[in-house]
DNA sequence: AGGTTGACCTGGACGC
DNA sequence: TGCGTCCAGGTCAACC
């Protein structure tokens, strides 16, 4: 499932391949939940844009574009749960479940391709559609700590809300807390500066490190190529249920907490 | 208003 | 073999 360090990874890979290209042709799958734009908007905007820049805000793609008539315009790329944004040449055979083919002018197709349908492409704004939120691998540690003072939440939920930090999910969360020796049910206010300090460099390192494999492939999650990420290697509890801590050796527990599983050691993590 | 829960989706794993 | 059931989770709406 694609967090902060996999959509990085399909950001910077898309942009790599696609910066300055322009759009010349946009076909849409008529599936309606994916497009949170009409479609008839997504394809009158993107047709004949270029692209300037392909970025990650969040969990979100951005792409920065100019569109012919020379004003600026955003096209907004969610992966959800299983969405895959691939640039790909147009003899490759399309996969099933794609939704959007852009065609660009350097011979190539973007295409976005989501199984699950929980994905959202769009041309709205950024600002209006960014809520607030700070990214975790700049934000400093005196505005850490301020986000969880009066937050009554298990500390979990707090760390998947968007609107506190951006682009942590499920396994980021998990791990983060298990490098921390935090409990994932640990109220969020009740925890010291000193402990949420310790999270704060556990998630910075779980991530960087994750963004340096590609990321991690669960679920289908690949990258611009339709390559694996290689982190999920270095998963130490999610998805470890039942197997020993590799810290001290007892069984992974894993609980239901804001419906989601959590995983965590019930000895390294008080 | 902060916090919590369930719906949305479908492929894959599992049990009988 | 094949069918039914359950599980995965990012986000949003609806509720408490």
């Amino acid at each position: 499932m694609p967090e902060l360090p996999e959509v990085e990874t399909v950001a910077n890979g898309v942009h790599d391949r696609v910066q300055n290209q322009r759009i010349l042709e946009v076909w849409t799958s008529g599936k309606p939940q994916t497009f949170k734009s009409p479609e008839s908007e997504i394809a009158e905007v993107l047709t004949g844009s270029a692209i300037d820049r392909v970025r990650r805000v969040g969990k979100t793609i951005v792409a920065s574009l100019t569109r012919s008539t020379g004003e600026p315009a955003e096209f907004l790329i969610h992966l959800g749960m299983t969405g895959r944004l691939l640039v790909s040449s147009p003899d490759v055979a399309l996969p099933p479940h794609t939704h959007a083919v852009l065609t660009l002018s350097g011979g190539n197709q973007l295409r976005f391709v989501d199984a699950r349908r929980f994905g959202r492409l769009s041309v709205r704004q950024l600002e209006a559609y960014a809520g607030p939120g700070t990214e975790p691998l700049t934000i400093s540690e005196d505005d850490f700590v301020a986000l969880f003072k009066h937050r009554r939440t298990p500390i979990k939920a707090a760390l998947l809300n968007q609107s506190l930090l951006h682009g942590v999910g499920n396994i980021y969360a998990d791990e983060s807390l298990f490098r921390a020796g935090i409990r994932p049910r640990r109220q969020a206010a009740r925890l010291t500066r000193r402990e949420l300090l310790a999270l704060r460099e556990a998630l910075r390192e779980v991530l960087r490190h994750a963004i340096q494999l590609g990321g991690s492939s669960v679920s289908d999650y690949v990258d611009a190529d339709g390559v694996r990420g290689f982190f999920q290697l270095e998963h130490r509890v999610y998805m470890r249920t039942g197997q020993p801590c590799l810290v001290c050796g007892k069984p992974i527990k894993k609980i239901t907490l804001a419906g989601r599983s959590t995983h965590f050691c019930p000895q390294c993590q008080c």
